[in-house]
DNA sequence: CCGATCACCGTAAAAATTACGGGTACAACC
DNA sequence: GGTTGTACCCGTAATTTTTACGGTGATCGG
């Protein structure tokens, strides 16, 4: 059978003290809370701020981003773009409006390639071990 | 002050019952459990079974993918590329092994674009209200 | 006004988690 | 070999969290 339940205690203890286990969070379902489509959208950064090292810029303007609540990551990553940014919304226009409403207004933003999400296979922040 | 305790609980539970609160679980820290880094990979995908309806398959692909512990997400997306994949790793070696040794030996994959993220400004399954 | 429904909120019971301490295994060191 | 230190196991008992179960008031439709 299983281990004795003080020992499992102590264990999961041992790894919330070591900081392996950094809290607890609720799996929320997003279609019940309003929210069943998700998009990704890359976009290129321009440099408004001279004198100013440029991956300093990125990162303010990746905070800057990462503030809007229906956004859940934002990245800088490798390749053609600067920025990863997945986005949950009601609907497709709903992901138009964050596009055009809110991102492209945020200092820095240049251009943006939107891409929708029509079905996830996957979606969790588990990691083996 | 706040609420009553027992309303907060009862709040709660509603919550859990409603099926709004899935269920609960540890938020990890990945760069301790030995996965600091994060990449994101497009694959395009090529149909083996004739006379199966192309949707289906691609959702069977991504589920096979899904099945990887050190994938993290995997959505059917739309533009140039058929899947995105999200995967996190020892370093960029780890996951070009991952690309070259897991993903690409899944049938049905047939081209993959790798983008390594250089810094996260945010990552949560967070959702508003 | 009435009945039904729902959320609030208290007491008391039940269940979960923690504190604490003794025991064991193992490695480093003299 | 013996000793020391560390880390984990695991039990009892205390503590804290969570649930069960009402009673109350607000709201809504008829």
């Amino acid at each position: 059978m299983g281990s004795p339940i003080t020992t499992v205690y102590s264990r999961i203890k041992r790894l919330e003290d070591s900081g392996v286990i950094r809290g607890y969070k609720p799996v929320l379902d997003a279609a019940r809370l309003g929210r069943p489509t998700t998009a990704f959208i890359l976009a290129s950064i321009t440099y408004r701020t001279p004198g100013v090292e440029e991956t300093l810029d990125q990162r303010l303007i990746a905070q800057e981003v990462a503030r809007f609540p229906e956004v859940q990551e934002v990245h800088i990553i490798t390749g053609d773009w600067d920025l990863l940014i997945k986005v949950k919304g009601r609907d497709v226009a709903d992901i138009g409006r964050f596009v055009v409403d809110k991102l492209r207004t945020v200092r820095g933003i240049e251009k943006t390639l939107t891409c929708m999400v029509f079905d996830t296979a996957k979606e969790t922040l588990d990691l083996p071990l």
